[in-house]
DNA sequence: CTTGTAACGCTACAGATCGTCGCACACAGG
DNA sequence: CCTGTGTGCGACGATCTGTAGCGTTACAAG
């Protein structure tokens, strides 16, 4: 369940931007959304590869397929930080958060609306994540 | 001055481990310390490497290199993570708390408490950054 | 049944990156 | 001047990514 999934290209990237903001999109409808025009094949392919590597699930729908998202957004993101958190700072997540502050990232007084803002989310969901 | 470094792979990473945790090192010392048994000219190529992509200096001791990392470890990692940031969540460093949150990385409590070390740190060091 | 069309997967290919070295070159001590 | 130590450079193979052409297959119309 928590699987290291692998990184993405810069096409690969900006295609799953599209399919978590599109949600379910078929080959056709991603290459029209694409800034630069590609061909399908080449769209194919990158939906392809993004299944492979566990980012994306397709559906068949008569003889297309429909891909979409297999992880949200917010939990993809979350594990690539978790994955910086284990190379740069040995699992020390407070270390992270000092960087990004010393960064001028975000300042304490923001952290602390975050966690205001992350407890409220959390209980307006239900505590128990299903 | 927050030039994007590229991404390493994961011998550099483990070497950019050695330098930040050792200290100012030599090729021979990065190769002692390292887990498997390389070529000298490997440990150097990827010292090198790692210089040209902005991670470390090196001056000369005699005709012996001495590297050193060019940024804290922890800065580094916050502008990896800043990166994550802006690709996955368009910016939204909340969208990413959340995320970790949900992904049972930290709780509230936690976030709280770092929002206090965080004050702490930054305030032992002086509210101005150099 | 034949054929046109739209979807698909497969294979390929070039450019970049990375791990891994061999080698030639420079300088200090004998 | 010869040898040893430390350096940089260039290289080679593997893998990844962007990009696409081609062959195949299923269905709809003639």
């Amino acid at each position: 369940m928590d699987d290291r999934l692998p990184e993405l290209g810069d096409l690969e990237r900006e295609v799953m931007q599209l399919v978590w903001a599109h949600g379910p999109v078929t080959a056709e409808v991603v290459r029209e959304r694409l800034p630069r025009r590609l061909k399908e094949s080449t769209v194919r392919t990158v939906l392809r590869r993004l299944e492979e590597k566990g980012y994306a699930n397709h559906t068949v729908d008569g003889r297309t397929y429909v891909y979409q998202a297999a992880e949200p957004r917010s939990r993809v993101a979350a594990k690539a930080v978790q994955r910086i958190v284990d190379w740069f700072c040995n699992g020390s997540v407070e270390e992270v958060l000092v960087g990004m502050v010393d960064n001028a990232m975000l300042d304490q007084q923001q952290l602390r609306t975050l966690a205001d803002q992350v407890a409220r989310a959390k209980k307006a969901r239900g505590v128990k994540k299903e």
